[in-house]
DNA sequence: AGTGAATAGATAAATATATATCGATAAAAA
DNA sequence: TTTTTATCGATATATATTTATCTATTCACT
């Protein structure tokens, strides 16, 4: 039980959320079995891909002319993915983003229960925004070591992204998703994400020119 | 002229937009040079990427000693980045997300301008939300055919997502960003960009989990 | 049973991406 | 002026990721 987790590619954990909307899809569906080049047809991938993805993070065996136990798939799935293991996270800056990921349902779909906001603007300190209790920034070392809250997720303006994101690795924080365009800076042993719309952004307009200039 | 953009990786233009922010605030400090050298170890990238990356969207020739002039290198990347030819869009799904998308500054820094937002519900429709009129979902047809806009943001629930781009794809749009954890199915010559906040919150609890493993 | 088709699983090849090395050159220092 | 140093630009290497190929197995059908 080492370090099985870190030999997993980037690549592969961004699509194993993809297979587990998939699956439970065709489950409610009433199917028991899936192969792998349905999964892969229906997610636009490789089929061999697909079954190495499962081979990492699953034990099911699946059967020749038959498939992989969808069931079985979906909790193994699941328990990789944290759903079992559910962990806590505080939200800072409760701005116009910030609401929209209270009201988001896919974090506590995905294991993940924010248990408080933290903000310094008055109009928004004190108030429950979607069933989250917003505090004032200055509570928030208190809070984390109290409730050893590990994770964050930073929703604040670009221009004190930074600042907030050292207090928080100050205060014990070791997991940080961050929605600012910023690239952070930490030390050692925290883990960023980065939800980088600007870049996504990019690509997109890009594949845009190029499809327009296939036009002409 | 003929496929430029093509040849650059994905990878590449998920940096490009790092680079310009990294450099414009180098520049607001008074920079007039910047080597590959300071933008890896800004970005916590390996220098000759940088260098590649540089040459692939710009024809700026660093000098030995010196590096690149700063100012041609931010007109080169904002050219690129389609910040002089100013892309229009529509938002659909003007609900928490939406609205908060409306607010983002982050589209019109990257040469993006939301020109209208769509929406089915009789609250938001008619009202003007961050500068931009919300409009009924049926009037969205000729709104793009008037406008001729190509791009669409995706904002909507999770149910009404791949119905919703079957009808932006019929109406003319080409390139979709897409904000709901669904993998949406478009014909040949559409283009879409995912924005999956659960595939990045897949990684960073992957990544907390071997930290944390570490620590045992 | 016997046959054919679909599939997993393993391995190999191809592609994409990132990193390292090295000579040339311009600026700075001696 | 000469030497040293930092840097680019090009090329080569290494790594990661995706895709293709092949074999054995299971099921369905005759």
């Amino acid at each position: 039980m080492a370090k099985p987790e870190q030999t997993i590619s980037n690549a592969t954990l961004k699509r194993l959320p993809k297979y587990l909307r998939f699956l439970k899809a065709l489950y409610l569906d009433g199917e028991e079995f899936v192969s792998s080049v349905t999964i892969a047809n229906g997610l636009e991938l490789n089929s061999v891909q697909v079954k190495k993805d499962i081979a990492l993070v699953s034990t099911v065996e699946g059967k020749p002319k038959v498939g992989f136990e969808l069931k079985r798939l979906i909790d193994d799935l699941e328990d990789f993915l944290g759903l079992n293991n559910s962990q806590k996270a505080i939200l800072v800056g409760v701005g116009k983003l910030g609401t929209a990921l209270l009201s988001y349902k896919g974090f506590s779909k995905y294991g993940l229960k924010i248990t408080a906001g933290f903000d310094v603007s008055e109009d928004i300190v004190g108030k429950v925004v979607a069933g989250t209790k917003v505090y004032h920034e200055s509570e928030m070392a208190d809070y984390l070591k109290k409730n050893k809250v590990k994770m964050a997720i930073l929703a604040v303006q670009t221009s004190v992204a930074q600042a907030v994101c050292d207090k928080l690795v100050k205060d014990g924080i070791l997991a940080i998703l961050n929605f600012s365009p910023v690239p952070l800076k930490v030390s050692e042993g925290v883990a960023v994400q980065d939800v980088d719309i600007a870049a996504s952004l990019a690509i997109l307009s890009t594949k845009l020119k190029v499809i327009l200039d296939g036009k002409n």
